[in-house]
Order: structure tokens, then C-alpha cells, then sequence
DNA sequence: TTAAATTTAGCACAAACGTTCTAATAAATA
DNA sequence: TATTTATTAGAACGTTTGTGCTAAATTTAA
């Protein structure tokens, strides 16, 4: 492993016990047991650390999200393991959520980016809608602007659900994970045709 | 207006406009035209500060919150405005929300706090809802859990809608409030009997 | 083997921070 | 009026921060 990334690592870790606050360079520089005056030959200040580990995460993400066959042959199960694998993206990177105002007062550039993640996160679950409707796993959009606000909804509780567990979670480290996705997931119940609500009960047993 | 007063509404100026991370006691003396020696003798540092504008939330929240007539003769209006009241108070607070997990880890005692405060929303809630079912507004408790997701993911967009809009919210500034006081109410629809609906429908016409 | 490029440690600097102290001023009280 | 109390300004302290520099060590390439 290089240098550099063994100290993208070793400062991710940082960043989730302790928030980016507190770290410093000089913090993941003691940690890693090297000079901060090394550190900073590799990467001159925190902000730029936290951008690449930004990156690191869209790279992360893309390699699902961008896959030409994400859609074909849609299955619920398929909403849920897409679900399921980016909210474990997330958990990785958790810091990057909790303190993502922080981050981008700091750095602007990563709300533009953000953005265009979000938008690009918004027409793909826009054709998984559509492609869901089709194969009658979900109900037709009778109400207006209903879909809309299922998506305004599904952003904020996806953006911060570790923000919110962080303070309010108490149980095991290990079930967190578990839990907040089907928090999130059965956010599309409501939606569901009979069909899909079959479908759903299935995927609770497992 | 006492000079603790005056201290308090700078601060609350500022952390909203920029966060706490860059607001020092040095910049609130300087914003108020006074020395920070003078400010300090007052409150001894920033985190103190933001304690008393969390108690100063609390209070103004629980001014309504702890009205025994508050779920007498219930309707789904009485619900919309009880969610406007909420919201209006976080933006008017909305540092507190949007950089709560750093507040926290510098202060835990609020983390307490805030969890009693939940706690009782938890509870109000419930009772809220309880009562909407006896009168025919809210869908019976059938599905297992059914109504304890609707709470999790309701405290998750309530604590965060304010950060999600930081990064995403593009519209007029005057229009923020009101759009996420839709999605939020709107999570309730699915619950809703065909009476409710009628009466959901009468409070958008407004 | 020799030369160049990369990587490393450690020091030094100015700026900003919270905190504390003193002394002066204003307000309240006896 | 005289005395105490509350409020204010400003300076000083020790820390910590990001940043930049130098020189040594290591690795790579010729």
C-alpha cells in the first residue's frame, strides 16, 4: 500500500471516531507515526484529504451505480440490495455525511459535486420508479407530485440517517446498519401494489 | 434589552449566517462593538452560549408542547400547524440543527437533552396519533411497526430538513419553510382514512 | 556506480484561539 | 456623599494551528 493511501485510511478512521473538528494533520500524522511535516509533503492541509476521501466515495459508488444493467430485470429485492449497498457506502464514510455542512462551508466545491450526485441519484431512482410501475410492482403516480415527495423525503433520510443515529441509536453497533435501511426502505410500502407488498414480506423473512 | 440578551441574539445572528466552527467569542465581542475580555465575563466561551440558545429553543418550543388543551378536539389542521409551529422554531434556530453533532461532541450534555426532548415529541406523538385513529382520521395500526417507522423516519426529517436544504434547496429563501413543511406532512398521507384525505386535501387548497 | 528524484524528519514562523488578569469606569446602594 | 458592586477595555499568557523551509535519507533511474 502507498504512503499516500495508507494515510487516506488512517485519517478516514480518524475522521469517524472523532469528526473533523478535532483532526488535524498533525493528529494523523502522530497516528501513523510520521512527521506532520512528511504529512503535509503528501497532502498539504485536511480539506484536501477530505476531498479526495469524497472522491473515493463517488468512485465507490459509481462502480454499482453506473453499470449499464442496473435495471434490467427489476426485482424488489433488487431495490433493497441497491439500498443496502449504498447505505454501507455510507456507513464507511460516515463522517462525510455527519459532517458534510461543516465540509462544505469549508470547501464549496463539494456541494456542486454533491449536487450532481444527488441529481444523477434522482433520475436513476426516476427510472427505477418508472421501470417498478411497468412491471406492476408499484402504484401508478395518481396523486400529484407524489413520487416527488417520496424522493425529497428518501434524500434526507438517506443523507442523514447516521446523523440522527449518532444521537438517538442505542442499540448495537452491529444491527445499526440493518435497521436504518429498512427505516428507509419502508418508505416505498406505501406505494407498493399487492403484487410488490408479496414481494416486500419476502424480503423481511429473510 | 439586557447585554446577556444582546449577546445571545448576536450569537445566534452569526452561528446561523456561518456555523460554529469559524464563530469565536473574539468575533461576537467585535459584531456587538464591544472587547471579548467584556464578553468573556459574561459567558466564558462559545459552547455556553450555544447551551443557553438550546434552552432558549426548548423553551419556546415547550411553551406550546406543554399546553394540556393541546390535543382537545383534534383535526388534521390542528396537525399542520402544530408541524408549522415546530418547523418556524428550528429555522429560527437552524444552527443548532444543522451542526448538532458537532455541538454535541463538544458539549454532551445536550445529547441528554435532546434525547429527552424526542423522547416526549415520541410520546406526544403517539398520543396524537392514538387519538386520530379514535376519531376516524388515521388508519388503524395494522401492519406491525407500521407507525414506528412513520416516527423514525418523522424525527429524521424533522432534525435534518434544514441541512438538506443547505446543500440542495435552490428556490427562493421565503418558500423554504412551507416546502418542507409539505414533505414532511405529506409522510402522513399513506396512513390516512378517506375521511382524513378529505381534510388533507381542504388544508393545501389553503 | 553515479546522479537525479522522491520521500522523510524536524524546526520555525505568524496567526488565532481560549482563558485569565488588572485597572478603569459606571451603576447601585447604604 | 461614600462605598460597594457590576460592567467594561485591554493586555498578556500558553497552546495549537496551518504553512513553509532545510537538510538528511531513501528510492529510482541512467
Amino acid at each position: 500500500m502507498t504512503t499516500k493511501q495508507r494515510i487516506l485510511n488512517t485519517s478516514l478512521q480518524l475522521f469517524n471516531q472523532q469528526g473533523i473538528d478535532v483532526i488535524t494533520v498533525r493528529h494523523i500524522a502522530k497516528e501513523l507515526g510520521m512527521s506532520h511535516g512528511n504529512l503535509c509533503y503528501h497532502f498539504p492541509n485536511t480539506d484536501i484529504i477530505i476531498e479526495k476521501l469524497y472522491e473515493q466515495l463517488l468512485n465507490e459508488l459509481n462502480e454499482i451505480l453506473t453499470k449499464p444493467t442496473l435495471l434490467q430485470g427489476l426485482t424488489l429485492k433488487m431495490f433493497y440490495e441497491l439500498t443496502s449497498f449504498i447505505f454501507g457506502k455510507l456507513y464507511k464514510y460516515k463522517f462525510l455525511m455527519q459532517d458534510f455542512i461543516s465540509i462544505v462551508r469549508r470547501n464549496p466545491n463539494l456541494k456542486q459535486k454533491h449536487r450532481e450526485l444527488v441529481s444523477s441519484r434522482r433520475m436513476l431512482f426516476q427510472m427505477g420508479i418508472g421501470a417498478a410501475i411497468e412491471v406492476g410492482m408499484l402504484k401508478p403516480d395518481i396523486i400529484e407530485g407524489q413520487y416527488e415527495n417520496y424522493f425529497e423525503q428518501l434524500f434526507i433520510i438517506s443523507d442523514f440517517w447516521l446523523s440522527s443515529a449518532e444521537i438517538l441509536y442505542e442499540g448495537k453497533e452491529e444491527n445499526k446498519l440493518e435497521k436504518y435501511i429498512n427505516i428507509t426502505f419502508t418508505l416505498m410500502v406505501p406505494y407498493l401494489t399487492e403484487k410488490g407488498l408479496v414481494e416486500y414480506q419476502e424480503i423481511l423473512k429473510q
